[in-house]
DNA sequence: TCTGGGGTCCTAGGACCC
DNA sequence: TCTGGGGTCCTAGGACCC
C-alpha cells in the first residue's frame, strides 16, 4: 500500500498576506483576483464574516469597511515565492514532492515507513493481532446498499443488485495499516504540519491515504476538523475509518465532482463521498467518462491517478488580461497584445519550450447587457517551434490587426503559446524548405542573441527593465491593482524593516 | 460603475482511409 | 425490406482543477 499525503496550505493568499503583518494575525484578510475583480481568498475570519468565495468587489465592499476586513490586490511574486518555500521545506521528508498547484503538493512518503524489503513495517507481526482486535465485529452499521441513501436512489437502485458492490469486497482487510505504521504516521504528519508553519509562516493541513483522492478527501477533513480539533491532519487508511469519515464528507468534496456533475449525481441519490465510491465503476464509465470511473476506483483504495515519473511537457502557456479601463484604439490593442506577448516569450524561455503556433484573442464587457458582446481570436503557426521574442510578438501583432475593430470597446485579450514543444525538439525539427524564407539563419541567430540579452538584464536589474518599445512606455490598459503589499521576498526595496526597542 | 487567470483531459462527431 | 466494418486524426465544446 501506498503513503501518499496531500499537502495543503490553509487560505493560502490570505497567509501569505499575515507572514509579514503579524498585526493582522487576527484580522479577516481578503485577496482579490486581478483587476481587483472578486475575491480569491479569504482568512477564516473574513471566511466567518460570510464573505463568499468568487464574490465581486463592489459587492462586499460595504461589510469590508464596516467589519475592518483587510483587503490586497493579488501580489504574486509574493505567493510564488512563498510557495517554493513550502514545496523546499517538504523535501525533508520525501524527495517524492509533486508540486500540484501553488498552494498544494502530493508527497509519496511510502519509502519512510517501509522496511528494506519494501513493505511496510510492522506488517506480518501485526495483521494477526489487527484482524482478531479490530475486525471481528465485520463492518458494523453497514446493511447492504438499502441502509446507505434510504430510498429515492432511482436509476441506480436499479443497477443496485449487481453494480454496487459490497463495501467488504473493496475494503479488503489486508488494507489496513499495522498499528505501529500509523502511529509512525500520524507522528510525521504532526511534524510536517509544524515545522512548514514554524520555517515559512504558512499553516497548513496535510491528508493522508493509499490514493490521491482519498489524501484529497483526508486534507478536507483535515481542513474541516482542524480549527476545532488543533489537529490538522488526516488519515482515511482503514476500512472503519474510510467508511465512517467519507459519509460525512459531501459528494461535491470530492476531487473531480465539480459543479455541472454534481446535479448529476444527486439525481442519483449519491449525496456523500461514501455513496459515491459504492458505484460500480463500469457504471461510472457508461453513464458519465473514465475520470468519474477513476474517481470511484481511488474512493475505493485503487490508485489509478499516479505521479508521473517524468512530467509530460506543457502543452500550451497562455497570457492573458482584463483591462483596468476598456481599450478602443488599436495602438492601444498592440500595446498589450505585445506586451502579453513579450512576457510569454520570455516566460516559454524560461521553461525551456517553444511554441508550434500563436493565438491571439480579445473580448468585449460579457455582462453588460447593453453593449455588443464579441469575442475573437485567431491562430497562426510558425514555419519551425519558437520561443523569441521578436519572431512570436511580430506575429501576435499582425493577428491583432486583422482581429481589431475600433468600434468596440474592449475588455480583455490574451495571448497563447500552442502546442509548446521542448526547446531541444524544437531546434532539430527541419525545416520543409531551408532555409526558412521568413527568417533566414542569420537573423535567427540574432534574435537569439537579442532575448538572451533581454533575459540577462531583466534577470538582474528586474522583470521589464528592458522591454521591447511595442509594449509602450506608459500603458494606458494596466489593470487595477489599488491594494498591492509589498513583494517583501522577491524586491530588494521591499525588505520589511525589523526595528529593536 | 465595479465580476480572474492558467491549465488539463475527455468525448462526440466529422473527414478520411482501406 | 433494406444501408459494412474498422480504423485514424482532428476539432469544438464541455468538464474539471486551483
Amino acid at each position: 500500500m501506498k503513503i501518499i499525503g496531500l499537502l495543503d496550505c490553509d487560505s493560502f493568499f490570505a497567509s501569505c498576506e499575515k507572514v509579514f503583518r503579524p498585526d493582522w494575525a487576527n484580522r479577516p484578510v481578503v485577496v482579490l483576483s486581478n483587476n481587483d475583480g472578486c475575491v480569491v481568498a479569504r482568512s477564516p475570519e473574513a471566511k466567518a464574516l460570510g464573505i463568499a468565495m468568487g464574490a465581486p468587489l463592489f459587492q462586499i465592499r460595504e461589510l469590508a469597511r464596516r467589519a475592518g476586513v483587510v483587503v490586497r490586490s493579488g501580489n504574486f511574486a509574493l505567493y510564488g515565492d512563498l510557495s517554493r518555500r513550502v514545496v523546499e521545506t517538504l523535501g525533508r521528508w520525501t524527495p517524492n514532492v509533486d508540486v500540484y498547484s501553488i498552494d498544494e503538493a502530493f508527497l509519496d512518503l511510502t519509502g519512510r515507513f517501509c522496511d528494506s524489503s519494501g513493505r511496510l513495517r510492522g506488517d506480518d507481526a501485526e495483521k494477526e493481532e489487527e484482524t482478531e482486535t479490530g475486525n471481528g465485529g465485520g463492518l458494523g452499521g453497514l446493511r447492504g446498499l438499502d441502509g446507505v441513501s434510504g430510498g429515492g436512489l432511482g436509476e441506480l437502485g436499479r443497477i443496485g443488485k449487481s453494480g454496487c458492490v459490497d463495501w467488504r469486497e473493496f475494503c479488503a482487510s489486508d488494507e489496513r495499516l499495522p498499528a505501529t505504521t500509523r502511529r509512525e504516521i500520524e507522528r510525521t504528519a504532526a511534524e510536517i504540519v509544524e515545522t512548514v508553519r514554524r520555517w515559512t509562516g504558512i499553516p497548513v493541513s496535510l491528508g493522508l491515504g493509499p490514493t490521491r483522492t482519498l489524501a484529497k478527501a483526508a486534507s478536507r477533513i483535515a481542513k474541516r476538523d482542524g480549527a476545532a480539533t488543533g489537529r490538522k491532519f488526516a488519515l482515511l487508511f482503514d476500512p472503519e475509518e474510510r467508511e465512517r469519515e467519507l459519509k460525512r464528507l459531501p459528494v461535491g468534496d470530492v476531487w473531480g465532482v465539480g459543479r455541472r456533475l454534481l446535479p448529476a449525481f444527486w439525481r442519483l441519490g449519491l449525496r456523500t463521498a461514501f455513496d459515491l465510491a459504492r458505484v460500480d465503476p463500469i457504471y461510472m464509465r457508461k453513464n458519465f467518462s473514465i475520470v468519474q470511473e477513476k474517481t470511484v476506483r481511488e474512493l475505493r483504495g485503487e490508485r489509478t491517478f499516479d505521479s508521473k515519473t517524468r512530467p509530460e511537457a506543457q502543452k500550451s502557456l497562455q497570457i492573458s488580461r482584463s483591462f483596468g479601463a476598456t481599450v478602443e484604439t488599436l495602438a492601444e490593442m498592440e500595446e498589450a497584445v505585445s506586451s502579453f506577448a513579450s512576457t510569454a516569450a520570455a516566460k516559454m524561455r524560461a521553461r525551456k519550450i517553444a511554441a508550434s503556433g500563436v493565438y491571439v484573442y480579445m473580448s468585449t464587457n460579457g455582462r453588460d447587457p447593453n453593449a455588443p458582446r464579441r469575442n475573437v481570436g485567431l491562430a497562426v503557426n510558425f514555419a519551425r517551434p519558437t520561443n523569441s521574442t521578436p519572431e512570436f510578438l511580430s506575429a501576435a501583432l499582425r493577428l491583432t490587426r486583422t482581429l481589431f475593430d475600433p468600434k468596440l470597446a474592449w475588455r480583455k485579450a490574451g495571448v497563447v503559446a500552442l502546442e509548446t514543444v521542448d526547446e531541444s525538439v524544437a531546434a532539430s525539427r527541419q525545416y520543409l524548405f531551408e532555409p526558412d524564407p521568413e527568417r533566414p539563419a542569420e537573423r535567427r541567430e540574432r534574435d537569439r542573441r537579442l532575448c538572451e540579452a533581454l533575459d540577462k538584464a531583466n534577470a538582474t536589474f528586474g522583470k521589464k527593465s528592458v522591454f521591447f518599445a511595442s509594449d509602450g512606455i506608459q500603458p494606458r490598459w494596466t489593470p487595477n491593482a489599488r491594494f498591492v503589499s509589498p513583494s517583501y521576498t522577491t524586491d530588494w526595496n521591499a525588505l520589511p524593516v525589523v526595528r529593536a526597542n
